[in-house]
DNA sequence: GATCCTCGAGTTCC
DNA sequence: CTCGAGGATC
């Protein structure tokens, strides 16, 4: 037995896993490529000093780390804008189309060619090769900065430690690391068997394996990947084209999926999403839609980017998955302003990835639209892929006793009556800060990030303390003591005196916070501090009626009407009084809006996604302290949407209105001018 | 009076 | 995120 038996042995192994990885047609039987293997174990063990780190039996694992460091991506990984219609997708191919044909790069009633491939439902991460030997692997993380789990792709047997072929410089490969559904089953089985956490989904335990601090774990389950893209390219190849370049990084022999084509205009993509998702279930994988991209590199780079998003690629999605499961029984809970909202208790039900137990119906007008009763069996979806929702019954399957939905005529919580008003939609509790559901979510408003912002105090602190009577009212929060908190569920002597700190700085909210804590109806975030702005003070408020509140921008009849009402009440008063009083509360003024000549001055910005530093709540006050404004939804009169990470359908909007997109640092910049 | 735009309120799961 | 509804605007 020789080196040369070694060297036979790891060349053989390496042509197999490639067969069976990469070509997907296994020439040898699963024990037979054990018993290769085991032979190169045996030399290997016997003669240590022959083991190179690119042999097969090298993806064992190392030892296990404290922690995942981190990698700066030299060419940041991209997000996609996202579809859903057909329309959207019409729309994409026109804009595209448009884009090249007057820069002339596509003759006049030409199709644009695109790139048309599966979008895996896996992790991206990028794999960095120097001279042909695999370095380095990152999660995408926020696209700039991911984690560090070289140690861990090390031990994926679908990913070459060397590249084929000679490679010089530096190939970033990028693509996605998945579990097939097969491998999932048989893990989640050994789990059970063992004891261990059962994963939800192949992406899930895709990601689990993949971020395991002990590489050891990674290398005993397995892992796909497949390419879709490149990084840091030193050498390019002569390669025109994305279909090209996938097929060159195929021939260095990492694996590409084999579902990729070429297609022309808006029809050929959608030729192909139906294809796809007929062939769907036949995968032995999850994927959650397609992806086109503009073939022609050249083109790519005339379209360019909007945000993080390239201009000449879509990720065109299946429609939200649904699940059909019982409906056992609709209960109703009361919400802070007393609103009756009916939620269906579901028989648990794994759809879009989770496990679904609860949806809300909203209102009795809802469930009487969609004919919803007791004991069906409904189809249940997850709206915009996250809030589930019941669709509608399944009119066949409707047992003889199934019961319709009868709105109860007294509150659940504390028996006073529900009433519903005329014209309205919603039915209420009348027993206002009687009924103990609407005190707790009033002081847990009251108390919450947006308005007072105690820190620490939850909503589970809030209910313990209202149970025991010990709030009734917002002025009780400020004679809380660290020691008889210090005895509540989960609470130390330091978070309670953390808490006690976090109370005193409190007392001096700005007016429009403390406006808003009150829970007046129809006056939120925005109507408050408007308020607090028009009058200066709170005595200027106090003083209003409902003539001088209708002055106040955004202030109507309804609104005006259900402030002056809301402050004139004498329990109300009485709360005023105390926390100005023996609470030692100090409303400050609204600072004033920035001045008329500040640089986003009559600018509005609707945020979407997540951003890579800032979190929206920080984006959305640097805005406004340059003088812009914030809204929700995109409108014709948006100056800007900023998208982020996983931006929705905000973003999609905001390119149909050709609303301008920027992205964190293109925000960052718009603010910088204002310094 | 109709339409568009915002804001407020409620909600699920991990 | 989505819906309902109040307010602003034409």
């Amino acid at each position: 037995m020789s080196q040369s038996r070694v060297q036979q042995l790891r060349a053989e192994i390496l042509a197999h896993d490639h067969r069976y990885y990469v070509e997907d047609a296994p020439t040898v039987s699963d024990a037979e490529y054990d018993r290769l293997f085991r032979e190169l174990v045996e030399l290997e063990t016997a003669h240590p000093d022959w083991v190179t780190p690119e042999s097969p039996t090298q993806r064992v694992g190392g030892a296990p780390v404290s922690a995942l460091g981190e990698v700066r991506h030299s060419v940041p990984m991209l997000s996609l804008g996202n579809a859903f219609s057909a329309e959207e997708v019409q729309a994409f191919d026109k804009r595209v189309a448009d884009g090249l044909h007057a820069s002339g790069a596509l003759a006049g009633g030409a199709e644009a060619a695109y790139l048309c491939e599966l979008k895996l439902d896996g992790l991206a991460i990028s794999l960095r090769y120097e001279d042909g030997r695999l370095v380095q692997a990152a999660t995408r993380g926020n696209g700039q900065v991911g984690e560090d789990v070289t140690a861990n792709v090390r031990t994926i047997k679908a990913i070459p430690l060397t590249l084929r072929g000679d490679v010089a410089g530096v190939v970033e490969v990028r693509g996605e690391v998945l579990m097939f559904r097969q491998d999932f089953e048989r893990l989640n089985q050994e789990q059970g068997e063992r004891e261990q956490k059962i994963f939800v989904n192949p992406r899930n335990a895709a990601a689990g394996s993949l971020r395991q601090l002990d590489p050891r774990i990674t290398a005993a389950r397995t892992l796909r990947f497949f390419a879709y893209g490149w990084g840091q390219v030193d050498h390019m190849p002569a390669a025109q084209t994305h279909s090209g370049m996938l097929d060159w990084i195929a021939s260095l022999g990492v694996p590409v999926n084999a579902h990729r084509r070429v297609a022309h205009g808006a029809d050929g993509l959608l030729a192909f999403y139906t294809e796809i998702g007929e062939a769907r279930r036949g995968l032995g994988y999850d994927i959650d839609g397609v992806v086109y991209k503009v073939d022609s590199l050249s083109a790519q780079r005339q379209l360019g980017f909007v945000s993080r998003a390239p201009r000449w690629a879509l990720a065109h999605k299946f429609a939200a998955e649904e699940a059909t499961t019982e409906l056992l029984d609709i209960e109703v809970q009361v919400g802070r302003t007393g609103a009756i909202t009916p939620v269906a208790r579901l028989k648990p039900v794994f759809v879009g990835g989770v496990t679904v137990t609860n949806a809300t119906l909203h209102n009795e007008d809802e469930i009487r639209r969609k004919d919803v009763r007791i004991g069906d069996t409904v189809v249940v979806r997850r709206a915009g892929d996250v809030i589930p929702e019941v669709v509608a019954p399944v009119a066949e399957l409707r047992p003889a006793h199934a019961a319709l939905f009868v709105m109860p005529t007294q509150c659940p919580v504390c028996g006073s009556a529900i009433e519903r008003l005329e014209g309205e939609a919603i039915a209420r509790c009348t027993g206002g800060l009687v009924c103990a559901a609407q005190r707790k979510q009033a002081l847990a408003h009251a108390v919450g990030r947006r308005a007072l912002d105690i820190d620490g105090m939850g909503d589970k602190l809030v209910d313990q303390l209202v149970e025991r009577g010990r709030l009734t009212s917002l002025a009780d929060v400020y004679t809380l003591q660290a020691d008889e908190l210090a005895g509540l569920d989960r609470m130390g002597p330091k978070s309670a005196q953390n808490l006690v700190e976090a109370i005193d700085k409190a007392r001096r909210p700005s007016l429009g916070r403390l406006l808003f804590a009150l829970g007046i109806r129809h006056v939120g975030e925005t109507t408050a501090r408007d308020m607090a702005r028009h009058f200066g003070s709170l005595e200027g408020v106090l003083a209003a009626d409902e003539d001088a509140m209708m002055g106040v921008p955004s202030v109507g009849p309804v609104v005006a009407k259900a402030a002056v009402h809301f402050l004139a009440e004498p329990h109300n008063r009485d709360v005023l009084d105390r926390l100005l009083g023996e609470c030692g509360v100090e409303p400050v003024p609204e600072e004033a809006p920035a001045a008329a000549g500040a640089v986003l001055a009559g600018k509005t910005f609707v945020l979407t996604g997540t951003l890579p530093t800032l979190t929206r709540d920080e984006a959305a006050q640097r805005i406004v302290a340059a003088g812009g404004k914030v809204s929700g939804s995109v409108s014709r009169k948006t100056s800007y949407v900023v998208a982020g990470e996983e931006a929705g359908s905000k973003l999609t909007k905001a390119q149909e209105l050709g609303v301008s997109v920027l992205d964190e640092a293109g925000l960052i910049e718009l603010l910088g001018d204002s310094d």
